[in-house]
DNA sequence: TCCATGCGTTAGAAGGTATCACGCAAACAA
DNA sequence: TTGTTTGCGTGATACCTTCTAACGCATGGA
């Protein structure tokens, strides 16, 4: 059909074709920055670049293929930023933080891939693949940690005879087991952070996320 | 203004008027059961009541009227569901339980109060109100328990300094401690389930929140 | 130079929120 | 019983949204 990585020098019509879905992508970046995934408008970004609202849909067949594209950049961002830390030399704390901050430098993007899903939108199976390359990182960084294993737990029983998530990463159950704890202690303040719940409790969650960090990663 | 409370009888325009509201909510959570708080739409709501669009903005001002008050009673149902359990008797590890059959029986009741805020949604600080309601139950509870005291920490220093949100209530920090880590906790696994983050993965989401339950409850 | 491909346009359907003015019925007062 | 007032439901309308269809023109390839 299409291909149009604009690093990949083909005919004009595709390279062109690539840049205003980069630039369509950037607008769509700004709006949901600015706004939220929900509030994304096709006609809004065509009069922001000056054109007139069908032209759009010369570029994305529809609104869902458009946010489908901006989900699968924004698991391809925290991806990217996970494994370059990880690679890096940074620990399972250090990846904490890492995805506090990448959360906080955008945090509709966050909610994006981690909220509750857009109104009609529906995902592709695609996005289970990206999910999943999230976790790998996050696997590794938990088997390479030297951690006080979690103890022995019906859960962790559990997991070792239902690891279909963990691909063909040789993880040992309490591996698994830390993995989704980090995954789903931190998610759980910060978002609550980002959806707002916090403001005029009176606490930093900051703090609490530290916490949560801590506690997760065996400090 | 308007005084609307159905059991209080009033005059005849008022009860009808507090019928015409119950009505329009029930449809409304019709709809938000079905296809989530953001495809709420007031036109389909009085299509299925037999009447026109604009019959509607008699009873609620807009749509985000409509959904504050659907929000209020998602709140005032978890809360007295919450407060009925622990007058009961029911333990910290029962309240876990119990919010998560509250959260299952309407996924998008859970969400619209502790997913993602809706679109150009601006919740008013009545809310703030609703959900210190919920956090008084939980401290409660987790003041009763005797529980094996968290060890210090420097955020149970900080939440000893900033208790707004627990208003006069004379938890100590350990109990404060505790009320968020149940709060957020359990919320990350729940909520992520709820959005369908599990789907595919393979383990059974409940074995996971009743180890989070287990974990945040001393067990 | 010619011609096919394909981009951007206007027009329009279908559906959403929300406002307005109007008519009528119900509630209340005399 | 007979006004009078209150307020509910209506259709018309304005302005959004996504998305389809048909048309014109420019660009790229031969």
């Amino acid at each position: 059909m299409d291909r149009m990585d604009p690093t990949e020098a083909t005919t004009p019509r595709q390279r062109y074709r690539a840049q205003v879905r980069a630039e369509i992508k950037r607008h769509a970046w700004e709006q949901i920055a600015a706004a939220g995934a929900s509030a994304l408008s096709l006609n809004a970004i065509a009069k922001q670049m000056g054109l007139s609202g069908p032209a759009l849909y010369r570029y994305f067949a529809n609104r869902d293929e458009l946010i489908t594209e901006l989900i699968r950049d924004a698991y391809q961002s925290l991806a990217d930023t996970f494994r370059a830390r990880a690679e890096a030399g940074t620990s399972l704390r250090g990846l904490a933080d890492t995805l506090r901050v990448w959360a906080l430098d955008d945090p509709q993007r966050y909610l994006l891939i981690y909220g509750t899903p857009v109104p009609g939108y529906h995902a592709p199976e695609d996005t289970t693949r990206l999910s999943a390359e999230v976790m790998a990182v996050l696997l590794d960084a938990c088997a390479a940690e030297g951690l006080p294993e979690l103890p022995p737990s019906p859960l962790q029983a559990h997991l070792a005879d239902h690891r279909a998530w963990a691909g063909e990463h040789p993880a040992t159950p309490p591996a698994l087991h830390r993995a989704l704890a980090f995954w789903t202690r931190l998610h759980g303040v910060l978002s609550l952070e980002l959806a707002g719940h916090f403001t005029g409790m009176g606490f930093d969650p900051a703090r609490l996320y530290d916490a949560e960090a801590e506690a997760v990663t065996g400090g």
